[in-house]
DNA sequence: GTGAAAGCGCTAACAG
DNA sequence: CTGTTAGCGCTTTCAC
């Protein structure tokens, strides 16, 4: 492993005219040369961590997910990396696993790896940023607003659940439930919010009794569904609050025959890989990526130096009614 | 931001001491508990950057995956992320998105930070993992092997491809064709002689007319499956070689009311998100989370020394016949 | 334009 | 058991 003194040697000059030519730093044009061929000759990679201790800055963003195995995660997450690839940053995830104890130990690795800054869906509101903020690496919050002063993108969440369920409303069901996350995450209230108030508004009944509470994955949304089911008073629709509980309810549906537009559906975020087509489901898109991609951008303008207030990026939701979907929308 | 010289005035100690109590090294209980309460008053969290410059060492191991947004490769993540947990070390996930080039400079951070190891899905078969080496760094490839003499961890391949095409072959249909990745990646074209070799037994036809090579994704498999049906003698059922390109082959059949088993499909690789259920399908599963955990284990016993010469692991995959298929197995 | 030298924060001999 | 000291490899004033 090669390090500038090497090099310098090598190629006869000072370790410090070696930087500057790894910098871009104005250097004559024959040492530069001399430079170049004695790296290339020993293979010469600078040491990143030499450097970053040096400057106190490293080239790599950190981007915090609760759930890798979450398209609209992953999804969110070839945004960022479109973004901070362009810009000359690397970008390194991590999974917190919906767990506040990963997400510290994570931050933490952030903070004293001096990455230049973090994008974060918040596992939970309690999700502790001081260390971060204290040291001014930049933070953007994703998906899930922060108790801190940092800027932020996100859903427009109580829309996207007033959209689903009203487009159950307009397509004659009378009584429609709702699956959602859990009550501490922030999304899932807002988009549960967003069911009530269209509900309501249509003269239908939103009681707790239509309302589940359960992990925003598959097995969540399958557990949910069968509680409904099996209740006194079972819905004849239901809008599920993200994703992977969609997936859920759509299973339990389809495996009882009870495929729409029998028992309505409609789903806040896409569903990538599914394989149903002219289905009568009502898909509420959410921009995942252009959500990563926007976050991504708002951090790189505070690593160059922005100063400005904070601020909020609420990116809005797309209804895909169940009459349009067709095989092909479906898919991407 | 503290530093162990500030803990070390304060507790009135020497930055020596500070750094033994932050290792866990023998220290007097009264000293350590001054360092520890010190330490507690400033914040004082170990900047990694120095311990890492100076151990030439990193706590963090990172994951190089061709493509975040493929269930497969999070699924796997999740089973390296378990270990590495377990066994105190950290993970970073960097996508390669099958670029070479990307893949080049990740690499070249692992090294230049120090990372104690890589688990790598390679994004081609000319992946240089020299530098790594050279280093002393453990690799371990999975999913797809390296022209390197490092430890791996694969899929049973052609027994997949077998599988798939012998359950279609059972189930009576007669011209088998198979929609698979690019001709350059080792998955693809194992799992395709699988499926040559099981219609050829069978007596079939397994000629290049029934053969497309085509992206690894949703698009590719929807691609390969609308050209095979445009052809002048159609096939009567397909093998798609990875889950994505089974959504999008099964996608297009969907539209078109090809669906199974008017039109048999057999993939290679679990359908997490699919809504479809009592399909006539059928699937062979990829134990893709246990590939994640294997490939952890068998780095982290490198990263502790082990010295053994490097060995690969295959693992068997799961047939699950159209038949059994249910929505409740779907699911998970 | 270029070199000498001082550190970034930590760990690991080496003494004591 | 504990303090002193010398770097890990790089960048960056500060002189020349």
């Amino acid at each position: 492993m090669a390090t500038i003194y090497e090099v310098a040697t090598l190629a006869g000059v000072s370790p410090a005219t070696v930087s500057r030519v790894m910098n871009g730093l104005r250097v004559s044009p024959e040492k530069a040369e001399l430079v170049r061929s004695a790296a290339a000759k020993l293979k010469f990679t600078p040491n990143r961590t030499a450097r970053t201790l040096r400057r106190q800055n490293s080239e790599v963003i950190a981007l915090l997910l609760p759930d890798i195995e979450n398209p609209y995660f992953t999804s969110m997450a070839r945004g960022v990396e479109d973004a901070a690839q362009a810009a000359g940053f690397s970008l390194v995830m991590c999974n917190t696993d919906e767990d506040p104890s990963k997400e510290a130990r994570y931050l933490d690795i952030a903070v004293s790896e001096n990455m230049a800054g973090v994008i974060i869906a918040p596992a939970s509101d309690h999700t502790e940023l001081t260390q971060l903020l204290e040291r001014g690496r930049p933070v953007v919050a994703v998906d899930r607003s922060t108790r801190y002063d940092v800027d932020a993108v996100m859903m427009s969440n109580r829309p996207a659940g007033r959209d689903a369920a009203q487009s159950l409303v307009d397509s004659g069901y009378r009584r429609i439930a709702c699956i959602t996350g859990p009550e501490d995450i922030e999304t899932a209230m807002e988009r549960a919010i967003g069911w009530r108030t269209a509900v309501e508004a249509a003269g239908g009944s939103a009681t707790s009794d239509l309302l589940r509470f359960s992990t925003f994955r598959v097995d969540g949304g399958r557990a949910a569904m069968e509680d409904l089911l099996a209740s006194a008073e079972p819905p004849d629709a239901v809008v599920a609050t993200n994703n992977l509980m969609g997936v859920g309810a759509l299973q339990v549906l389809t495996e009882r025959g009870l495929t729409p537009p029998r028992f309505g559906v409609a789903v806040v975020g896409d569903l990538p890989f599914t394989t149903l087509s002219p289905a009568a489901i009502t898909i509420v898109r959410l921009p995942a990526r252009h959500m990563g991609t926007t976050a991504a951008r708002m951090l790189l303008a505070r690593i160059e130096g922005d100063a400005e207030p904070a601020h909020t990026v609420v990116l809005r939701n797309e209804v895909v009614p169940a009459s349009l979907i067709s095989g092909a929308t479906a898919g991407r």
